[in-house]
DNA sequence: TCTGGGGTCCTAGGACCC
DNA sequence: TCTGGGGTCCTAGGACCC
């Protein structure tokens, strides 16, 4: 989806259209002075183009933002508003095809192997069908793989449409994908960027010519076979239409650091309202966990985990919080903390065991000896 | 110039078991 | 006194993605 947060609220703001508009983590609706005046912890999570025309993006600090851009006006985010949009928009893709993978609130995958016709019609097809249930725009890269289809996809937004490699494979990865940044390639982040970078390899072209045994040698057997191959635009990663959760969780960043000690009292509250929240969240979705974990993020960014398993799988808010607060404690933080988290893993169900074990067979009984 | 919240996957060491 | 070759589970950290 094009700008998708930004693009949601301006459904319910016309008035906004053609302005230069930052989605963040903060309160009413403000001017970039009065982001300023109060300046919080936020991030910008979606701008309009026109914002990104100062430079803003997603994840810069929403203060930055306001210095770049001092006529953007900053709307808090409204995940109920996206989440609606983002079932619309997927349901409207599947009238097409069941063939959809989840890549997130604003992404999919889609695999049209078994989908007759023209590959950019269909593409404007389900643009259509898109903007008809949601009144947003889309962009979409129709490739022959998932890795090749994300960067397509980013090619010409927005509203935009990329097919690639169905004629000519060779042409198209040499022309359209080696000039690229090695960055773009959807698992390379920033540090492996700059690794890469050190090694004299910039661009996507760059990687696809580095000697294989030497990205091995650097980045381990894994990640550096992974990478040769995605450079030469190889990926045989199937279309993923179904899968388990497998950890929720719930985190906050503090207005101010609270010192492990000294604002115990603070701390311990949002330990509770965390777990809480995660309880609920799991007996909401018929969810359970043995792995209770805890996040903490010092004032020097750095992030600590601890976790537990116990024997038998929770959702169970007092369970989750006795946890979470033995996991603190071994933590022995001594710096003040900006943030803090409580997670759990979430176990299958535990079937396994009832169908390996019946109590009516007297040989599976053994394993209980 | 300060860095959100919610996830996934991978690696690696140690404990423990056969 | 020197010690294999599997395997699973737990824990901690880190990179990356939307």
């Amino acid at each position: 989806m094009d700008a998708f947060y930004a693009s949601a609220e301006l459904l319910r703001r016309p008035e906004l259209k053609g302005q230069p508009v930052v989605i963040a983590g903060i309160g009413p609706m403000r001017t970039a002075a009065q982001v300023l005046a109060h300046p919080g912890r936020g991030v910008v999570t979606t701008a309009t183009y026109e914002a990104r025309a100062f430079g803003v993006h997603s994840a810069m600090p929403t203060v930055k933002a306001a210095r770049l851009c001092p006529d953007c006006i900053f709307l808090p985010v409204d995940f109920s508003q996206y989440r609606r949009l983002s079932q619309a928009f997927k349901e409207a893709v599947r009238t097409l095809t069941p063939e959809v993978e989840d890549r997130g609130i604003d992404e999919i995958y889609i695999d049209l192997t078994d989908v007759p016709g023209d590959a950019f019609r269909l593409a404007q097809d389900m643009q259509q069908r898109v903007f008809a249930a949601t009144g947003l725009t889309c962009s979409i890269g129709i490739t022959p793989n998932k890795l090749l289809s994300k960067m397509a996809s980013e090619f010409n937004k927005p509203r935009g449409i990329t097919v690639l490699g169905l004629d000519d494979f060779t042409r198209d990865l040499h022309e359209k994908i080696w000039p690229l940044p090695a960055k773009r390639i959807n698992g390379i982040g920033p540090k492996a960027d700059m690794k890469l970078a050190g090694l004299g390899i910039v661009s996507i072209g760059d990687l696809a010519a580095a000697d294989p045994a030497m990205l091995i040698a650097r980045f381990g057997k894994s990640y550096g076979a992974w990478m040769h191959e995605a450079a030469h635009g190889r990926d045989a990663r199937p279309v993923v239409t179904i899968s388990e959760p497998k950890s929720r969780s719930r985190e906050t960043t503090f207005e101010d650091d609270l010192h492990p000690k000294h604002d115990w009292n603070t701390l311990a509250a949002w330990m509770v309202k965390l777990s809480k929240q995660v309880a609920e969240d799991l007996k909401k979705r018929q969810l359970k966990g043995r792995t209770i974990g805890i996040k903490i993020r010092t004032d020097d960014f750095k992030i600590i985990t601890r976790d537990k398993t116990l024997a038998t799988p929770t959702d169970d808010e007092r369970e989750i919080r006795k946890a979470a607060f033995e996991c603190f404690q071994r933590t022995n933080a001594k710096r003040r903390l900006r943030l803090i988290g409580v997670r759990v893993m979430v176990e299958g169900d535990k079937e396994v065991d009832s169908t390996k074990a019946s109590p009516e067979d007297p040989h599976t009984m053994v394993l209980f000896e």
